[in-house]
DNA sequence: TCACACACCCACACACCAA
DNA sequence: GTTGGTGTGTGGGTGTGTG
């Protein structure tokens, strides 16, 4: 199984030749990944590295179209050996390219991230995944301002070129394809004959051979002629035939008959990117301009994904960042990850096994090809059979007392240890004690338990693969199902005949469960729906209900109103708050990274700040504060019994490493643990130009001044500030300086300049 | 016509809770 | 403490409409 982002091939394949001329795969000294900046993205290192090589750009040439870091692009061609040219490439050679990130010209169009990958690591990478679709639109455009004004332009897409994105930095390293959890599981899977779990003939043919009835799994269940013999064989099939009558085609109709009549707001909830200043104009990369991803967008989400690789293949990381990129939606952003962008990811940020960001010791991230494991693995036969044998052994103990490797009593054992007879091992009056059969003529035949909890316990601390839960959950829903002497015998004689036995599956058979279907299925409907009051999403739920689980938004538009979905004045404080922390995370490294004499001197005035303003005595705020309203928080927050403790709370929650990415997280935090309203943390973050030191001083001084946000206190930035740092005279700035300090009106000014503010 | 954006599917891993 | 019921959302897709 090869997932499409996994560095197995994909990493390697990258580095091949691009126009398959120059196989030279000048690798960079031997460095591997973790020698790389990490986070910023933005060291030019490499492109003068190796100028006594023969550069990877030898034998071909770029036409820079655009202005856009134009000098740059251009060195790193000419500095790699590539020829830089004065105009657009004739069409007639393979070896020429247009750097730009749209293609107007119908020529081989390369994006700057192309050139800028090629040089970093050294390598010439293959020009697939770079190249930029001809736009015919901009191509007539550009031959009517031709023809207007007679002359052609020197740089046909130069003037409506975004900002060249940080380019990802490839290691050269050889990819490391991960270790397989299992032996077989990166075994040919050459399907044995007879075992229809593979076959795609199965589920018709089978859906009248699984009853419904568990026992119809048992060790000694014969197989009619025909069928499979494999653990695919008790296949369910349909699992809510009802559903699925009016299921897929008939709901799908009803959704995309409504979808029209929504899209019109649906255009709304893009435009909204409130003024003043709306987000970065997209540049249409391919002809179909109305929903295409452009570069930067593509960017941004091989960003996230690098920076939380233990979630790449999940749908909720993806929705998350539909919240950045309104124009899509979280399907389609995930879509777009695995088809397209998945090939390009080349590395990763390392994580801890929680699957939280490691820095190394510069403080920077580290690069590394090795993928982590993703949240949920996949069980594998021999993980299956595994189990099989020891739940068998657990029963044979169970009855026997007898330990059904060494033959010895386990009565006496426990005897002689204190008499500490556990649950599990009592003896039953009904069974043997020290006789039985040799475990292997042993049957589990209709036993189903007790199996104790501490089985699961260990099994799962010997067996980290997968957690307690899930080898119970296994257990239950498989080996149970399917029948555990027959898994064994199954196996066995699978390996027996040197084929590869196969997994369980098909072993489960829930019903469709009723209301909105979000998980798996982020679109822009469950989008919408995500936003409506409770009480418009119980009258939403009641008419999916009534509606056999279908979403008939046509219907579901007569009891909430197209127009009550969110008022315009929300929908525009919501789009406020996700570009605010749109641009809090994506400005991340460069917001948030200041200087070193910026960040010295507002760590001086913090510290001089503290008698005055952190020295209040929270025991002596009454709690909950009078200005703590609904509005601001949530119900949680009114059950912390003290200021204190709510202020050791946020104290905690602040001091967690929280990546400058990782906004949302935050906010997010503070909501869940310390029941801060998202919208209250968002405003305090813009308020403290994201200083999270001055966050507790907030809390702080709002309640025991009286005020939000509290006023004259140094590092909260109230509006007339902002407006006075805006003015730009003399006597304000000195206002400010004086209250805030130098380094913190050097942080405003930045964020004001990333209209942040 | 076709590539792409987006919607949708579904088995199942993992989790939690009530009886 | 064990067990069954079931919620959640991952993982790996496929189907469909449209520019």
């Amino acid at each position: 199984m090869s997932q499409p982002d996994d560095f197995e091939t994909p990493s390697t394949n990258a580095f091949e030749d691009a126009l398959e001329h120059q196989s030279q795969h000048y690798n960079n000294e031997g460095s591997d990944a973790r020698n790389d900046k990490g986070a910023s993205d933005k060291d030019e290192g490499a492109v003068s590295a190796n100028d006594d090589q023969p550069g990877i750009f030898q034998d071909l040439s770029f036409f820079i179209a655009q202005d856009e870091g134009r000098q740059e692009l251009e060195q790193q061609v000419s500095s790699h050996g590539g020829t830089v040219l004065p105009e657009l490439p004739s069409g007639k050679s393979n070896k020429e390219f247009v750097v730009s990130t749209v293609n107007t010209s119908d020529l081989p169009t390369v994006t700057p991230t192309y050139i800028k990958t090629c040089c970093e690591n050294n390598v010439l990478m293959k020009v697939q995944s770079y190249l930029v679709p001809y736009n015919e639109f901009r191509a007539v455009i550009d031959t009517q301002l031709r023809n207007e004004g007679g002359e052609k332009p020197a740089a046909p897409v130069a003037s409506v070129a975004p900002a060249v994105p940080a380019a990802p930095a490839v290691p050269a390293a050889p990819a490391v394809p991960e270790a397989p959890a299992v032996p077989e599981a990166s075994a040919a899977p050459a399907t044995p004959a007879g075992d229809a779990s593979e076959s795609p003939k199965e589920p018709a043919e089978n859906t009248s051979t699984k009853p419904n009835e568990e026992s119809g799994a048992t060790a000694d269940a014969s197989h009619p002629p025909g069928t499979s013999e494999g653990p695919g064989a008790l296949v369910t099939g349909e699992s809510d035939p009802g559903l699925k009558d009016q299921g897929a085609g008939a709901r799908r109709e009803s959704f995309d008959s409504a979808k029209d009549s929504v899209s019109g707001e649906e255009s709304d909830v893009i435009k909204t990117p409130v003024a003043p200043s709306p987000p970065p104009a997209r540049q249409p990369s391919t002809s179909h301009n109305k929903s295409s991803f452009t570069e930067e967008e593509d960017e941004f989400i091989l960003d996230v994904v690098r920076k939380n690789p233990t979630r790449r293949t999940t749908h909720t990381l993806f929705d998350e960042i539909s919240h950045y990129v309104p124009k899509h939606t979280g399907n389609s952003i995930r879509h777009r990850y695995r088809v397209y962008l998945a090939k390009r990811l080349n590395f990763v940020y390392e994580v801890d096994s929680a699957g939280k960001l490691i820095r190394d010791e510069n403080g920077d991230l580290i690069k590394t090809t090795v993928l982590p494991k993703s949240l949920k693995n996949k069980f594998t036969a021999s993980e299956d059979y595994a189990l099989s044998v020891q739940v068998k052994k657990q029963f044979y103990c169970d009855i026997y007392q007898k330990d059904p490797d060494s033959g010895e009593s386990l009565v006496r054992d426990m005897n002689a240890s204190d008499g500490d007879h556990k649950g599990s091992f009592a003896t039953d009056g009904d069974e043997h004690q020290n006789e039985g059969p040799s475990f292997k003529d042993f049957r589990v035949g209709e036993r189903r338990g007790p199996v104790p909890r501490e089985f699961f316990k260990k099994y799962a601390d010997e067996n980290p693969n997968h957690t307690e839960n899930a080898w119970r959950d296994r257990f239950r829903k498989f080996l149970l199902t399917f029948g555990i002497d027959r898994y064994i015998e199954y196996y066995e004689n699978e390996i027996a005949q040197n084929r590869v036995p196969q997994a369980m599956k098909n072993m489960t058979n829930r019903p469709k469960r009723p209301g909105v279907p979000t998980p798996g299925n982020y679109n822009s409907f469950a989008k919408k729906i995500k936003t409506l009051s409770q009480q418009q999403q119980q009258q939403a739920a009641a008419i999916i209900a009534a509606n056999g689980g279908a979403i008939d938004p046509a219907a579901l538009a007569l009891a909430v109103p197209e127009g009550d979905f969110l008022d315009e004045e929300t929908l525009n404080f919501i789009s406020g708050l996700r570009r605010d922390l749109s641009k809090i995370e994506s400005a991340g490294g460069a917001a948030f990274a200041y200087p070193q004499e910026i960040a010295e001197s507002i760590r001086n005035h913090f510290t001089n700040e503290e008698a005055q303003f952190d020295e209040i005595d929270p025991d002596k705020i009454s709690f909950p504060p009078a200005l703590a309203t609904n509005e601001l928080f949530m119900p949680q927050f009114f059950n912390f019994s003290s200021t204190r403790e709510f202020l050791d709370k946020i104290n905690e929650v602040i001091s967690r490493d929280y990546e400058p990415s990782q906004a949302e997280k935050l906010v997010q935090d503070l909501c869940d643990d310390v029941g801060v309203r998202k919208t209250f943390s968002t405003s305090i973050l813009t308020a403290l130009s994201g200083d999270l030191m001055v966050f507790p001083r907030y809390f702080l001084c709002m309640f025991h001044f009286g005020s939000n946000p509290p006023m004259n206190v140094p590092g909260i930035w109230t509006r007339e500030d902002d407006e006075m740092l805006r003015t730009g005279e003399e006597s304000n700035v000195k206002k400010l300086t004086q209250k805030h300090g130098a380094g913190r009106i050097e942080m405003r000014k930045r964020f004001i300049a990333s209209d942040l503010v």
